[in-house]
DNA sequence: AGGTATTCACATGAAACTATTCTCTGAGTTAGG
DNA sequence: TAACTCAGAGAATAGTTTCATGTGAATACCTGT
């Protein structure tokens, strides 16, 4: 060990420098002003006081549910809107106020919150009722039981005293793909069988088509009160961004271009504040990393392709192993051809599998790997007919470049064999 | 030349199947009074 | 007799296979001029 030796150096005074250089590296962040103040209020999870530009979808929505400060039913509402519209942070915003005001009136109003994207959380009929049933204090096995038990109980439980409860479903679209729209029928019937409490839903998705789609009986019953939020424009994306980055960073840390530089960039991406938040924070991180004074439109640069690379590795990291080898499958492919059909794809799928004498998948759940690929954002393709020589879907690699180079260096190693 | 039928290579939808995980229930077994 | 154990039935679920049907344009074939 005493002889171990790098780059000519004794092991010893490479570890001494590399603490030094850390200890100044460290001491030089410490010294140095943070572009931040407090940079949760960029974060994903952080519930604004204001929600500018939203005042008359607010307004309504608490007037449609200000009756159950009397202890009344509200109305059923479905609220629509694209991504990053505020839809949920408009609905948590008055729901909260609204059980601020039932506690000083000394009112019973429960609001649970559930939210369709928690997988193996709320995805099922089955799991929505369970976790009703827990949060009305109930707790009921993941499995095991028919669902009808679970209903029971969370009725019972809900039944327990006389109160209003609100339920709030968010991206109720995945619920109702996954599980259909039996459930959301047992739950708008859910009145007929409380004696003392009373219950309304409050539906949110980005499905604009989903109501049309719902069997008339529920179409009716769900969507009473409807609320539509439409896409920010690039004039209000600067203002929600000017108003957050007061909170968020520290005085002139911004340079002037930024904001209109993030709110264009999402106002293009359907008017996604989400988006432009996210662009917003980690322009901020990236100049603090370049030990920038200041956030400069080089930064948002960077900081688009980093959220991009990051989220399409992140994606491709969490994929089952047959997804992966489908993936790469489309990758080694496209490496050395311009048009991948289905059936290349299958094929040299189907070659990687038996050289590792791994199972084989069919076709028909190949293609279904792919269209999965292609609603991750990983992948883009177009169903076209060549005629006489078949229909069949032309596939191409969707991210940026840095972000696929990265996606097969990983892939790669991971079914090199 | 123009119209119609055929053909290909999948896409897409629905139903059925498999494996896993879990609860409930009732029959059999055991221990203690 | 109560408590415990255990097997079997039943339920939910994810992931998949099997089967059936649909699709759209290039090509082949037919018909009339």
């Amino acid at each position: 060990m005493e002889n171990l030796q790098l780059s000519g150096q004794p092991l010893g005074v490479q570890n001494d420098n590399l603490q030094s250089s850390l200890q100044e590296m460290f001491d030089s962040f410490l010294k140095r002003q943070s572009l931040f103040l407090t940079k949760d209020a960029l974060q994903a999870g952080y519930t604004p006081t204001e929600l500018p530009h939203r005042e008359q979808q607010i307004t309504r929505l608490a007037k449609i549910l200000a009756p159950a400060l009397r202890g009344e039913q509200t109305s059923n509402v479905f609220i629509y809107g694209k991504p990053g519209t505020g839809k949920t942070v408009a609905a948590r915003l008055v729901c909260s106020e609204l059980e601020r005001a039932a506690d000083t009136s000394g009112r019973a109003i429960d609001v649970v919150y559930l939210n369709a994207k928690m997988r193996r959380v709320a995805d099922t009929e089955y799991r929505l009722a369970a976790q009703l049933a827990e949060q009305f204090g109930v707790s009921v096995p993941a499995t095991g039981l028919p669902t009808k038990k679970i209903y029971d109980a969370f009725f019972n439980a809900l039944d327990a005293e006389k109160r209003v409860a609100i339920i709030v479903l968010d991206e109720i679209d995945r619920l109702v793909r996954r599980a259909g729209d039996e459930l959301l029928y047992n739950l708008t019937r859910m009145n007929s069988e409380l004696r003392r409490a009373r219950a309304s839903i409050i539906g949110i998705t980005n499905d604009l088509t989903l109501l049309e789609n719902l069997d008339s009986r529920i179409r009716s019953s769900l969507g009473e009160e409807e609320l539509v939020f439409p896409p920010y424009n690039a004039v209000q994306l600067q203002d929600i961004l000017t108003r957050r980055a007061l909170h968020a960073f520290a005085p002139g840390a911004l340079s002037q271009e930024i904001i209109p530089k993030c709110a264009a960039y999402a106002a293009r991406e359907h008017g996604d504040a989400r988006r432009a938040l996210d662009l917003l924070r980690v322009s901020g991180e990236t100049a603090e990393r370049c030990a920038s004074q200041q956030v400069l439109p080089e930064h948002v640069d960077s900081a688009l392709e980093k959220l991009e690379t990051d989220n399409v590795l992140e994606a491709i990291k969490t994929q089952p192993q047959q997804s992966k080898a489908v993936l790469y499958s489309i990758m080694r492919l496209k490496a050395s051809n311009a048009e991948v059909s289905t059936g290349d794809v299958y094929g040299v799928y189907r070659g990687m599998c038996e050289r590792a004498g791994t199972h084989t998948l069919t076709q028909r759940r190949v293609s279904d790997l792919i269209s999965e690929l292609e609603v991750m954002g990983i992948i883009s393709s177009s169903v076209i007919s060549k005629g006489r020589y078949g229909r069949t879907r032309t596939i191409n690699l969707s991210a940026n470049q840095g972000a696929m180079d990265k996606a097969t260096r990983i892939l790669k190693a991971e079914f090199a064999c």
